[in-house]
DNA sequence: GACTATCTTACCCAAAAAGATAAAATGGAT
DNA sequence: ATCCATTTTATCTTTTTGGGTAAGATAGTC
């Protein structure tokens, strides 16, 4: 099963790579033969229909010359804001 | 072909999880129950000797209440520094 | 309109992820 | 040495990724 959230993070990722592509004048194909991963299969990733390995994002992120972690930072922003301290008594519910 | 870049990338993710599940007093098994994530999946990812999506990694970082992007930032470190403008002229060799 | 470049979609196929389960390690504590 | 919790490994099945290719869409230009 695929959240929600999963999704959002997904489209913001394939949103963030489309953009820094085009920023950079790249094509598909040349993206493609840059990463070494087919330009459907980047399509596919770019439109949040393929939920992609972390070392394809990592290829694609060389490729574009940034850390992988920017391709997917908004989700940081979008994430509880590690208030306080948790390192401590996580609640698990019925499952301890 | 999975290159030594790529391998360094997912052993220091799992490290990472393993470090941060450790701190939170977390076991396999709880975090697996917390994700969804079998604990033998979760023991292949923290040494390194599976290759995760995005969405399991982005379960892994909720319930480690963290950002995707925290499990994999040492890699911004590691990876090429962005200096100066490499927004033009991205070298394609023969390929374009 | 036709032509071109770019991107998307739809098939196949192989390889790999991920769940379930069970069986081995591993390590601590008594 | 024994017990116990935790982790690793192995086997199996299902699902999904990702490459290849070809076929559609979608501009944009002439």
């Amino acid at each position: 099963m695929i959240t929600d959230n999963e999704r959002q993070l997904l489209h913001h990722m394939g949103q963030r790579i489309r953009e820094v592509r085009n920023s950079q004048g790249l094509t598909l194909d040349q993206l493609a033969r840059l990463t070494g991963i087919s330009a459907p299969a980047l399509s596919l990733i770019e439109t949040a229909k393929r939920d992609p390995r972390l070392t394809t994002l990592a290829r694609i992120a060389d490729a574009l010359r940034l850390p992988v972690s920017r391709l997917i930072e908004a989700e940081a922003a979008a994430s509880t804001t590690l208030s306080g301290d948790a390192s401590q008594g996580y609640d698990l519910g019925d499952y301890q």
